[in-house]
DNA sequence: CGTAGACCCTGCGCGC
DNA sequence: TGCGCGCAGGGTCTAC
């Protein structure tokens, strides 16, 4: 469900909500989502504790106190919403972390490919989970051109598959990878290693952009996403190409493709992108 | 080491 | 109306 954009819009909002603000309780509705969740852990972490700060790596959520972090991941399906404690719990409700005023979050996560999990002080580099991710590609100090340059020498996928490597870099998904390559004009189908070296800068550029104007916009509500709120992105709008088969591709007018890559549909301009 | 494919799980929209 | 099928913003594990 989520890409970076989607996962960003949501920490903002629940960091202005959380920081500074102390957990009265913690439950968890089912011992497990993806994982076994360390119930009694992520309780000694949070109960009582105050929020310091909320962060993101890739497309994790990281809730921070004096005692840890939790970790969240939406996957595929996964909501982190605010409600009142006394609003009716939906369907597939995982856990709920209760704030002091009569406010909670609810971890919300129908296929359970989401995860629910514990970090220890200062663990963010070193965690299973987070230790081999790749490069964060808004951060200023990257050189994204670069990693993706250097990253894509001994390899022979396509690059569309290839961008979607979180162990390159983190936070761009099924849509964004699309409309990424659609930007750029490259074929999603092209083997990474054959793109000439100069089209690196345009496809990093274009990460960039990409992901910059749907965080601006909420991200996107293709399906459900919904930020902590409940209320979806608007980034949608401005898909070039992403659910848009035998529709005009905006540039040449030519129709658009849907194809499989690594069993996730692609999609692209047969005309413009080569 | 790099790559392809299976797999995890539930819900929804579609065609019949 | 009811049912089966395919598909869904992700990530991990295995076999080659």
């Amino acid at each position: 469900m989520p890409e970076l954009p989607e996962v960003e819009s949501l920490v903002r909002g629940v960091r202005q909500e959380l920081v500074g603000k102390r957990f009265a309780d913690v439950s968890f509705l089912r011992p497990d989502v993806r994982e076994v969740i360390p119930a009694a852990r992520l309780k000694d972490i949070l109960v009582g504790e105050t929020v310091t700060e909320v962060t993101r790596r890739g497309k994790y959520m990281l809730i921070h106190t004096n005692k840890g972090a939790l970790g969240v991941h939406l996957g595929m399906s996964g909501r982190f919403v605010g409600a009142s404690k006394s609003a009716l719990l939906v369907a597939h409700t995982h856990a709920r972390f209760e704030v002091n005023d009569g406010l909670e979050y609810r971890f919300i996560d129908p296929r359970r490919f989401g995860r629910l999990f514990s970090l220890e002080p200062g663990e963010v580099g070193s965690h299973p989970f987070l230790a081999k991710l790749g490069v964060e590609p808004l951060d200023p100090g990257v050189d994204l051109r670069g990693v993706l340059l250097e990253a894509s020498r001994n390899r022979r996928q396509p690059v569309k598959v290839f961008l979607m490597n979180s162990e390159v870099v983190v936070g761009v998904g099924n849509i964004y990878a699309s409309e990424v390559l659609w930007r750029a004009k490259i074929n999603p189908h092209t083997v990474v290693n054959k793109i000439p070296v100069r089209k690196f800068i345009e496809i990093s550029r274009q990460i960039i952009d990409v992901l910059s104007e749907a965080i601006k916009a909420g991200g996107t509500t293709f399906r459900d996403y919904r930020d902590k709120d409940g209320n979806p992105g608007y980034f949608q709008e401005n898909l070039a190409v992403y659910g848009r088969q035998a529709k005009p591709c905006g540039r040449c007018g030519s129709k658009i493709v849907k194809t499989t890559q690594a069993a996730r549909s692609t999609y692209h301009c047969l005309v413009c992108q080569k």
